[in-house]
DNA sequence: CTCAAAAATAAACCTAAGTTATCGCAAGGT
DNA sequence: ACCTTGCGATAACTTAGGTTTATTTTTGAG
């Protein structure tokens, strides 16, 4: 288990454990990146999908754009993640993908991902397992955006995101959330404006403060009774699809 | 190609095309189904999920219930959809589902879908197909409900129902809508009062007709446009996972 | 260090949709 | 024929959050 740096590897391990040998095929996979800028598009609606990325380091977003001009966030991701996973399916890019912060991002084509998948079962596995925590994400946000006011909502997508970072409980309570303003009520179905006051409301509650892009949580335990937070959503043990590997060394 | 009457066997065949050996599959598949009547839960959050489950008859949906007592229904169900497929993932169901009105299942437990899965790859490929577009539809729902006003939302949600029905464009103009005004106000984020409004508002504007359950939809081509409806998210071509079978035997 | 552009805050005002309450109607049971 | 029950419509009133405009604050380029 060498590597353990890796957001990517990291990620994949709170799901599935990975054998050397698959190790080895992520490393490849990660090994030749290319570097992005904030605001870069990864792709736009109506691409041709026929490869997966990985997100090596930095944050970026999916959005959909609407005829009026407003635009709706769909999903945030952090280094490590998987983009692309549910566009193998069919094809097509279903989104615009694009950078909010810098950042570093890797390929991989579709013959490479037949060799991989044929290889690896089990990363196939931790894919769908991915992808089923990312509707359960989307889920949630509409439920967030149907159901809660602007305090909880906001309140709970602050929570949502504290609880995917890497690093451990103790070091989330301060954390970089590299989204303006404008990105969070395109996020949470919101206005700027209203994300302004709501921020004010939650820091005079003494729950949250937000300076320069960055979060200070003060109070998790009462921020997410306040959202009606849960985080089973995020957790997932994928027994049934990938099996453990034997013993030593696998498939 | 027998059996062409099974509501699942034709909404698969919008994706894949399908072999007979598949098509024995399958029928094998929803040859013991049971009975179940409207109001009638096929599973709650929390259960152990280890069968997928096929709707062969009826209608249903999956809810998120919510402390404050209120409730977010998150998909719809129609004949011959296929329940539970994301669950399969972590052995665990995530939200509530019940039958809209009377209907059958038929249940898969995970040794026969193993199996299945085995036997017939691009059966295992349509899932994710199939998965992917409810996130798909999911991702739209959370756009309509944080971007559109209710005449667009409602006017959006019933342009996905008609082009969810397996019945020909010609016969989607009067269908079945078995979901109350409640249910709707659950499914959209608004509430049932407003749901009337609207109603009222589209049949205003000579767009639409609701009386007990059936809708009838009097200009199609305005209603979408209305609606901001793009029927792209429902469709797909799968060819990236699910290479044609051979040649001789398809369909 | 300066200045322009972008982002955040604040205040005043507005509106879409929620809430509450009442009434009508159709379907089923007795 | 009568009552009950559930669903839908309508009206009056309230409210959360949007919009607009103006005023800081921060950032970043030179």
């Amino acid at each position: 288990m060498q590597d353990v740096s890796s957001h990517m590897v990291r990620r994949l391990q709170r799901f599935v454990s990975l054998t050397n040998a698959e190790l080895a095929l992520l490393a490849d996979m990660e090994r030749d990146s290319r570097a992005v800028s904030a605001g870069d598009w990864l792709w736009q609606e109506g691409d041709a999908a026929d490869t997966l990325l990985v997100l090596t380091e930095g944050w970026s977003c999916s959005a959909r754009y609407l005829p009026d001009g407003s635009r709706q966030l769909l999903e945030i991701f952090l280094p490590g993640d998987i983009l692309g996973i549910g566009e193998l399916a069919d094809g097509k890019r279903r989104s615009d993908v694009s950078m909010l912060t810098d950042g570093r991002i890797s390929e991989y084509a579709y013959p490479r991902l037949r060799e991989l998948f044929e290889r690896a079962e089990r990363l196939r596995s931790a894919l769908f397992v991915i992808a089923n925590q990312r509707q359960a994400m989307l889920a949630e946000r509409l439920v967030s955006v149907a159901r809660r006011n602007a305090r909880q909502r906001l309140a709970h997508f602050l929570c949502e995101c504290r609880a995917r970072l890497l690093e451990p409980a103790s070091a989330r309570q301060r954390f970089l959330l590299p989204l303006s303003q404008q990105d969070l009520a395109d996020a949470l179905g919101m206005s700027t404006v209203h994300i302004s006051r709501t921020f004010s409301s939650l820091a005079c509650l003494g729950l949250v403060r937000r300076r320069h892009y960055h979060i200070l949580i003060l109070d998790p335990a009462r921020l997410e009774r306040l959202a009606g937070f849960n985080g089973a959503y995020l957790q997932c043990d994928p027994q049934l699809l990938a099996p453990e590997p034997p013993a030593a060394e696998i498939q």
